[in-house]
DNA sequence: TGATTCACG
DNA sequence: GACGTACGTGAATCAG
């Protein structure tokens, strides 16, 4: 057939595809030789569905697969920075490049590369030449480089949100038709391709500024005309760069051809080499599944394995699409009780709730969501609103909703039942808000910490990247529903319809994360980690932020009373010192008095041009400049005032009197918490004006606070990890360590040593644990860069075990693509092979890790640990900051409570991992958290 | 939104 | 031989 009126020409980017198959699925290797397939195969499953999908009126009669040649294109000749930035392919990438080649050829699929050219220009003329005929053109990509070929019978499909994207949508995302995206991109310039545009404006800025003056070109010959100063100059200085960056982004839509559009009509798979390609591929379910639908016998596949199929093999797991429509919305009891009655005879069900906000605390239960297998869920709406759409809202609860407390009622005993696991994505949350109704769900399993604990340091863990990730399945955005910014609404004021949609999908989702990481847990050898220090954690941690801790707001506000007098003098003494008056929280303006004005030496840029004003630049300069001095007097104030004492006031409760701070379990990749809405991590303490602020944290009438925190563990870890005698034995001496390594390194008999050797020693101890370099050594210590090596040297002379860990550490790393804590925590280090400045940053996250990580692990015992040790005791686990753990208890049975809770913490370590070095912990009570401290 | 600064371990 | 760096977090603020 010649290509012309009536034929719609499909063009896929290859590219895209090969990198999100890589991404989608685990690295599957092929079983009989360690090949690996796995984007290979994730690349055949999504031109299998492209396949399926391809029917009906608006099916294509014409196709290709379009690839990007390695190596260099026509645009490095015009800059040799393009894509500069692109980290080189993943190694177990590279050999599948040519096979998915073939794989597209097995498909009888059109493919094309050309050297020296990139994907998009081959399909930008290909597209011109379809429209050209009269045809339409459908582009399979979410690149957004190809839109400015959408427009007169072109259009996009992006494959992964399976949505279609035309004229409007190319507006919405540029702010211009597709002929002016060029010009915009030529502007807003492109980190991730390393297109310069002009610095300092991005698409909004760009797409005004073509409306307004309808061009690139009109825009730059007219520059002098724009008003604001900034945007001008950078316009009339950059004018070469911005016209090279057009160039960069244009695609070129006439380049010569040796094949034409009529030889990418669609044509039927030759049945015989799809199959042979795929058996030599060992895809054992994609084959049978093709076979199948192709109706041929599936051809044998050789299995060296006698044992038959394991899990892990070269395989895709089945995709069951998402179906929205499918979900169930649940009125009343009766169907309740049927979903019920199912989650019971699986022993399993997943679920999720739907509220009126973020804070567990404050939020109220507006709707369960189930799922018993993936495809099979239901939304009980139970407290959604009616009138969503008037402006204020309506009191009144919307039809068709079952009581709150009948469901609730129905809902307890199996969310209770032991026998009965709940699955959630960051259950913390749920199982608080079930909480405050009365309901403790147990047992549990988390899909988030399944991921935290398997892949720490390769992504995030929450629901979107992971749905994303692992389903290949985008789920409908919140902001959907709720919209954003000042017309926000609550969840309650969804329309029940649209929830059901919503809610399921998540619980749906969360049962197919499940589904695929319950058996990856053996497989990445974290089975132990998870079960043992992420999901026990769950209840401790909620606990412990439903308890929260007492504030004194009276205090605070005080306190902020007193800063801001403080302030108002430092301000008024700037002014003054400057001669006129200024922004003082203005790092740029700051930093232009002091180098500009005062004309002082030694100043540093940002890489923003802005001056740079941090604390130790400043405190260099403060012993010759008052007006130095000052800003820092200020600062400290400043950051106590708005982060501190005013900022914690909101956060008081109002009806428990306390803070109760949200722990975040799946943050740090190294296995530590973090803290946040507050952070009650990073309460001042080293500072005497700052420690004053732990005095508005305080025991309730007749209690008392305790704080236990453990001494020097991460030196004492680092001594253990690294096997290094001469620490151990001082530590089991009880001997000062800071001091004892002086002493060692310097030759200085313990009786004869000074603050100053001492505190050198310290710096260098704590640099070790930090992957220590001579240039960080010696900005710590404000001494030459020869002299911090020297330190270094000798440090590594007299330890060697060090040496031989920190070398040891980084070719584990390098090796595995990970580093373990003593107690099987992964932190993954995939930046390990990168080139570079960033070479450097991740080998000492690598050295680091297992250090931090170990003390993180040992903590996580202690505090999963605490509740048995210290039941029947009036007292309460309140917060943990990293090393320390607060507590509040009856002032009676302060002694009591810190004996018990010194025992679970020194022996916290056992009996996983034996320690040779003894693990110490200091207490202390108070009224206060400064006097416990 | 990203950069800068600074609080903690 | 130059490059550019101490590890891990969260929050407030400026500037665009």
């Amino acid at each position: 057939m010649t290509f012309g009126k009536g034929c719609h020409l499909h063009l896929i980017d290859g590219s895209a595809f090969i990198f999100r198959a890589y991404h989608a699925l685990p690295p599957l290797t092929r079983k009989s030789d360690g090949l690996p397939i796995g984007a290979v195969a994730g690349f055949c499953n999504m031109l299998q569905r492209y396949i399926d999908g391809n029917n009906g009126s608006d099916a294509a009669t014409h196709v290709a697969v379009i690839f990007d040649y390695s190596g260099k294109s026509f645009r490095n000749d015009l800059y040799d920075q393009y894509k500069a930035n692109r980290p080189p392919a993943p190694e177990d990438l590279v050999p599948q490049f040519p096979l998915t080649r073939e794989a597209t050829r097995a498909f009888n699929i059109a493919c094309e590369e050309i050297e020296g050219y990139e994907a998009d220009d081959i399909i930008a003329t290909l597209a011109h030449q379809a429209r050209d005929a009269g045809g339409r053109v459908t582009i399979v990509s979410s690149d957004k480089d190809l839109m400015q070929l959408v427009g007169d019978g072109v259009e996009m499909l992006d494959p992964m949100k399976n949505k279609r994207i035309d004229r409007e949508g190319v507006m919405e995302k540029f702010g211009v038709g597709p002929e002016r995206v060029v010009d915009v991109q030529a502007l807003a310039g492109d980190s991730v391709d390393n297109v310069p545009g002009a610095p300092g404006i991005g698409v909004k800025t760009a797409a005004l500024l073509i409306n307004e003056y309808g061009s690139l070109e009109e825009l730059l010959d007219r520059a002098e005309e724009i008003k604001q100063p900034k945007r001008r100059q950078t316009l009339i200085e950059k004018r070469d760069q911005i016209e090279m960056s057009k160039k960069l982004v244009q695609l070129d839509c006439h380049m010569e051809l040796d094949f034409t559009l009529d030889d990418l009509e669609v044509r039927d798979p030759d049945p015989e080499v799809l199959m042979h390609f795929l058996a030599e591929m060992e895809f054992r379910t994609l084959t049978k599944r093709i076979a199948d639908q192709i109706g041929v016998e599936p051809p044998a596949i050789k299995d060296t394995d006698p044992r038959g199929a394991e899990p892990g093999e070269a395989d895709t797991p089945e995709e069951l699409p998402f179906k929205p429509e499918d979900y169930e919305c649940v009125r009343d009891a009766a169907a309740l009780a049927g979903w019920i009655a199912q989650a019971r005879e699986r022993g399993y069900v997943a679920v999720d709730t739907e509220t009126t906000g973020l804070d567990e605390m404050r939020a109220d239960l507006v709707g369960i969501s189930l799922c018993i297998e993936p495809g099979k869920a239901c939304y009980i709406p139970l407290a959604h609103k009616d009138g969503a759409d008037d402006l204020f809202g309506s009191d009144n609860l919307a039809e068709g909703q079952m009581p709150l407390d009948e469901a609730l009622d129905l809902l307890k005993p199996v969310l209770e039942d032991e026998s009965v696991l709940k699955i959630g994505q960051n259950m913390k949350y749920d199982a608080k808000i079930f909480a405050r109704y009365g309901v403790d769900v147990a047992p549990i399993d988390d899909t988030m910490l399944m991921s935290y604990a398997m892949n720490a340091g390769l992504h995030g863990h929450g629901m979107d990247t992971l749905s994303e990730r692992y389903l290949g399945h985008t789920p409908i955005p919140i902001k959907s529903l709720l919209g954003s910014g000042k017309s926000q609404i609550t969840f309650d004021r969804v329309p029940v319809d649209d929830a059901v949609k919503y809610a399921a999908e998540d619980a749906d989702i969360t049962l197919r994360l499940w589904q695929l990481f319950k058996p990856q847990l053996h497989q990445t050898r974290v089975t132990t980690v998870y079960e043992t220090l992420e999901r026990p954690l769950v209840p401790v941690l909620a606990r412990m932020e439903m308890d929260g801790i007492k504030v004194d707001r009276d205090t605070l506000s005080r306190m902020s009373n007193a800063f801001a007098q403080k302030m108002a003098g430092f301000e008024a003494e700037l002014y003054e010192l400057a001669g006129h008056e200024f922004n003082v929280q203005s790092p740029a303006q700051v930093g232009a008095i002091l180098f500009e004005e005062m004309g002082l030496e030694g100043g540093k840029k940002t890489k923003t041009g802005q001056w740079s004003t941090p604390a130790d630049v400043l405190e260099d300069l403060a012993t010759e400049h008052d007006f130095a001095a000052r800003v820092l007097d200020y600062r400290q104030l400043q950051k106590l005032k708005s982060t501190y004492t005013d900022a914690l006031q909101d956060h008081i409760h109002p009806e428990t009197g306390r803070v109760h701070t949200s722990y975040l379990q799946s943050g740090a990749n190294t296995g530590r918490l973090s803290s946040n809405d507050p952070n009650l991590q990073n309460i001042p303490v080293r500072s005497e004006e700052g420690r004053r602020i732990r005095e508005a944290f305080v025991a309730d009438e007749g209690k008392v606070l305790l704080s236990l925190d453990y001494s020097q563990i991460e030196l004492r870890i680092l001594a253990e990890i690294a096997g290094i005698d001469a620490l151990k034995q001082a530590f089991k001496d009880g001997l000062d360590i800071h001091a004892m390594t002086a002493s060692e390194m310097f030759d200085v008999p313990l009786g004869e040593m000074t603050p100053e050797i001492r505190r050198r020693a310290k710096a260098i101890n704590f640099g070790v644990i930090y992957g220590i370099s001579a240039f960080g050594l010696a900005r710590n210590l404000r001494i030459p860069r020869a002299e911090a090596q020297d330190f270094i040297t000798r440090y590594f002379e007299r330890f060697p075990g060090i040496r031989t860990y920190m070398d040891e550490t980084k070719e584990f790393a390098k090796e595995h693509g990970f580093v373990k804590t003593l107690f099987g925590r992964k932190i993954n280090t995939p930046e390990i092979t990168a080139k570079g400045p960033r070479a450097g940053f991740a080998q000492r996250a690598a050295i680091n890790a297992p250090i931090q990580g170990t003390a993180a692990d040992v903590i996580r015992r202690a505090m999963i640990r605490m509740p048995a040790a210290i039941e029947g005791l009036p007292a309460k686990m309140l917060l943990q900051v990293h090393d320390e753990l607060l507590f509040e208890v009856d002032a009676d049975r302060a002694e009591d409570v810190i004996a018990r809770a010194r025992e679970v913490m020194e022996s916290a370590a056992a009996p996983a991992v034996h320690l040779s070095v003894p693990l110490t912990v200091d207490a202390g009570q108070g009224a206060n958290w400064a006097e416990a401290h």
